[in-house]
DNA sequence: GAACACCCTGTAGTTACTGCAGGGTCAAGC
DNA sequence: GCTTGACCCTGCAGTAACTACAGGGTGTTC
């Protein structure tokens, strides 16, 4: 068996991650609350590690809390029928290639614009400025901005 | 000749942006302080306008105000060489790339995580649920999440 | 009993905006 | 002259996902 209480500090360097972010994932309701010693210290066992190791992991895809939110409660709920995960991630997925599209399309106007100027002169010839001080090209990017707004 | 001066409102409209927004700019010293009508009310002319067109593509190619003060201030000063634009464009595309290559590598594993179910069952035998409960696989990811921290 | 590492709560700062409250300005219409 | 309505003003709060710090308590060791 392994230890069955640890405190916040303990976690959070397993983590790295300032302890602070862990009180902030409770706040926000994807950590439950914990016991309490009698000093007032959190106490954290196996199960509150499994689910921060899972809440990390989503954060390292990019979820935002809302979504993680959400596939902690069909975690928590074994019943369920998982087809809403696959949604979730397909929605996730397309989200994100969005993002990579519209980063792509800028990349690629930033590489033009740069190619304006191979030879640096003087700033008032600068085609980079110049090409910057005319009207945007209209792309995706404001749309994919980052993740799409939703309610908690 | 163009209108010599605009209301805030007209800027707005033209480059469709909330009215707040380029107040906000005046407040970050993007744009200067304009003039003033006797009510009060901020008076632009057409340097503003080349002003704010500028800094609208800039945002658009996803530059942080840093970047565009900088640059504004390259503008301001046409006696300079260009040099630093390229070199800054050049920093720009390396952490757009960056990021592009973060997000691809974040798409693999969510799509290999994906197929892990393509027939719905019940959660508690969910391939995906299971593989986020364990710890994330290391990437760039972290590194590149968007713009690095810089001083004003 | 002092030093030190650790924990607590509560609050503020980060980025790039957006939105609203509460009030003033200005031109048109009656 | 007065009202209506569109527009403007300042100042402040909220967004997402943290991070950081102040001011204080806990717990172990020397």
């Amino acid at each position: 068996m392994s230890k069955s209480a640890y405190r916040i500090g303990e976690l959070a360097s397993e983590f790295e991650m300032p302890v602070e972010t862990i009180r902030y994932f409770e706040r926000e309701g994807l950590m439950p609350a914990p016991a309490r010693s009698d000093g007032n210290y959190r106490l954290y066992d196996g199960s509150h590690r499994d689910r921060l190791r899972f809440i990390v992991h989503c954060r390292s895809l990019d979820m935002n809390h809302v979504e993680i939110r959400r596939l902690l409660q069909l975690r928590d709920n074994p019943e369920q029928n998982c087809k809403e995960v696959n949604t979730l991630l397909d929605e996730h997925i397309e989200h994100v290639t969005k993002r990579i599209v519209a980063m792509q399309a800028m990349r690629k106007q930033l590489r033009a614009m740069r190619a304006q100027c191979s030879v640096p002169g003087e700033v008032d010839t600068c085609g980079i400025l110049n090409e910057l001080s005319l009207l945007p090209v209209k792309t995706a990017t404001a749309a994919a901005k980052t993740h799409p707004k939703v309610a908690k």
